[in-house]
DNA sequence: TTGTATGCGTTATCAT
DNA sequence: ATGATAACGCATACAA
């Protein structure tokens, strides 16, 4: 491993002056600065990342934490579309990523704790339990955060805009004529909770009143709940006209049981889902649906960590809405 | 922060004592091992990541490398299932993981020097465009890899099995009566050469003689190129009966070409995917695809590169091939 | 403009 | 069994 001594020898000036060189600091002779950085690329310097860290106390590392509390977070098309955004954005601002867990090995570090191990000068916190004490811990710590859909008091986060997502979608579907609209939803979280809310508040808006046996509790992500939802509902003595699904993937499950019953999509049932997934818009038909705006969000992230990072005395939290689009499709069908 | 020097203090020990009780070693009384560990967990101790780094030369990080060849490297369901599980099982071994890429902020590093930078213990190779020069390098070079997908000289790599998958597909249509049979493949990488030339070894031991224009080339991951390739095998005079995808979302493309042209599946046409993504098991009809060992692949990658990093010298590079399974699903037609 | 000295937190060597 | 000391690679305050 070439290091600054190795150049303070092979240009014969001190290590302080490589150091200085090679930070590009003011108090150095433009000639002596070429001298070292260009001995410092043919000796194939590279700077150690460790020493730097230990010196500095700042890693330009930045944690990522996708606990798994749904269940496989990252292989999510969301949670990847926001992954790969926020890595994308972190990097060109010169941070690497380090992804956040408990249990490293045999030792047994809450999230906190593994990112001061790592010093991990931020964490981006996503699809994770807000309610799991380790999650809480760490988003009340000195370490900066940014949450994605969900906000902390007094922390900088970014939301996927889900109430007007919802409301987007539910005066999409009435100005089609629908009125008997049914609500599969998924567990209850924070965000469930935010969709939920905004589906009743839009349907009394539009003096829509839905029985409650048209509110379901399903999974995300999970085909086979979002079908057994669906049975229950075609069973009811007055069937619904549109059902909205947790998810697209969770659509995929009401699609086959729809199909059992010999209905088809949207003719006799129309549906919508949720995401925007670009499954979702190969499907035929092209299923109606609302895109979260996972790239954005992951970017945001990013950006506002390194800001935060960056600047911690002057900072201000923020909440950032990112807001999505309606993606029409074809799957809700024009009635009555 | 608090260092092994506050619980030196705390205990009245030296620094050096500290160390070596906290890490077990063997010249260090019970008791004062006890001691000391109980006022580095009553002070909220944690190991310094960056400064053992530095000292011992090894930083229990491991890089991963998705490059982006193919375009969104990690929201492809294969490789975000590979990276999950490379990330569960180097956890569970005590290493963390990094990104690797090439330009960090404003510096332009490649893979090797980005991962030298990191310190990396070793490195996974997904997911990448195995011709890059940057590759090479970082796989030529004394950092320990293990390569998914391809296999470089006296380098240890996973592979999936591309040969049999492919022939255990050809040889399932076959016995379903299929004797004309198309293959729609992606770019020409190495895997798409294992599998088209499994394709052809296959088809040519069952006596079958396939036309070159039965044989078509699109792109992974992308319905519009396959349903193009689809509407060309249909304009055909003498049509397949089958038509090979090159992954399960492709055939997505060529479903909705079928549609168009009133042909259902499998009554009219029989398919057959590649991958095994849940959305393939959750369509109905369910997709006859091959399913890759994903998880097992990321899982004897992190093993065996933490194996490699910790026997450095008597390590033998090794290709694991993972196996998949067939999954027989229902798009492929009993005929004559 | 350049160099000297020091310390970041840890582990390893060698005395005691 | 314990401790003093040095060293890992780097950046900085300060002296020259």
């Amino acid at each position: 491993m070439v290091t600054i001594t190795d150049i303070s020898k092979a240009c014969g000036v001190s290590r302080a002056t490589v150091s200085k060189a090679l930070n590009g600091a003011s108090d150095v002779s433009p000639e002596t600065a070429k001298r070292v950085r260009d001995t410092a690329a043919s000796l194939g310097y590279l700077p150690n990342a460790a020493a730097r860290a230990l010196k500095m106390g700042r890693s330009y590392n930045i944690g990522v934490l996708f606990s798994d509390a749904t269940g496989g977070g990252i292989s999510h098309e969301y949670f990847s579309r926001i992954l790969e955004s926020v890595k994308a954005e972190s990097e060109r601002l010169g941070y690497d990523i380090t992804f956040i867990s408990k249990d490293l090995g045999r030792q047994s570090m809450d999230y906190y704790e593994h990112a001061k191990y790592r010093s991990c000068d931020g964490v981006v916190i996503a699809s994770a339990d807000f309610q799991d004490p380790a999650i809480i811990r760490l988003a009340a710590s000195e370490i900066p955060t940014v949450t994605l859909d969900y906000s902390f008091d007094s922390r900088t986060s970014i939301l996927s805009d889900n109430v007007r997502g919802v409301e987007t979608l539910v005066r999409f579907v009435y100005e089609k004529g629908h009125r008997k609209i049914a609500f599969i939803h998924g567990e209850m979280t924070a965000v469930t909770q935010k969709r939920l809310a905004s589906f009743r508040k839009t349907c009394a808006e539009l003096g829509l009143s839905i029985p409650p046996e048209y509110i379901r509790p399903a999974i995300y992500h999970d085909p086979r709940s979002s079908g057994l939802e669906t049975r229950a509902l075609l069973a009811l003595s007055e069937r619904p006209t549109c059902i909205f699904y947790p998810d697209d993937l969770s659509f995929l499950g009401g699609l086959s049981e729809l199909e059992k019953h010999g209905l088809s999509v949207p003719k006799d049932m129309s549906v919508v889902g949720y995401d925007g997934i670009p499954l979702s818009q190969v499907l035929r038909p092209r299923l109606s649906t609302y895109r979260q705006g996972g790239e954005r969000m992951g970017k945001e992230a990013a950006r506002l960590l390194v800001e935060q990072i960056e600047n911690p005395d002057t900072w201000i939290p923020q909440q950032i809405t990112v807001e999505g689009e309606l993606l029409p499709g074809s799957t809700v069908s024009e009635i009555g």
